[in-house]
DNA sequence: TGAGTGACTGTAA
DNA sequence: CTTACAGCCACTC
């Protein structure tokens, strides 16, 4: 039986994400299979579990997310601590760290 | 139980 | 930059 309700794959993915790499809310989404969710990721980053690294998370534009807690300006420095550059609040090199479990 | 809200995306204007 | 519409599911109240 696999419980696989949207919440968990996404709970999954987000956790596989190495360090030094991002994906990005849609990604995740289709990955799971609904590709129009991509505001969901977003809802169960907000309501779900804190230890997952939200953080490697990004929009669509590689940039940084919205609600971050601290806002852009903490989500940027955490990224930067794990060695992810960024610049006015969009990541460097962001198609070359951005992440994919198919990889 | 039901309504409201949301750390998004895409297209359009 | 803004607003608007449409789509998805989970969470809070």
């Amino acid at each position: 039986m696999e419980n696989t309700s949207f919440r968990d794959r996404v709970y999954e993915l987000v956790a596989q994400i190495p360090l030094g790499h991002v994906t990005t809310y849609g990604d995740l989404a289709g990955l799971v299979g609904h590709a129009h969710a991509a505001r969901l990721v977003g809802s169960i980053a907000h309501f779900g579990d804190p230890d997952l690294p939200w953080q490697r998370v990004v929009n669509r534009f590689g940039g940084l997310a919205s609600g971050y807690p601290g806002g852009r300006a903490a989500h940027s420095e955490y990224l930067a601590s794990e060695g992810i550059s960024s610049t006015n609040h969009i990541v460097d090199n962001f198609e070359t760290i951005r992440w994919r479990p198919n990889l």
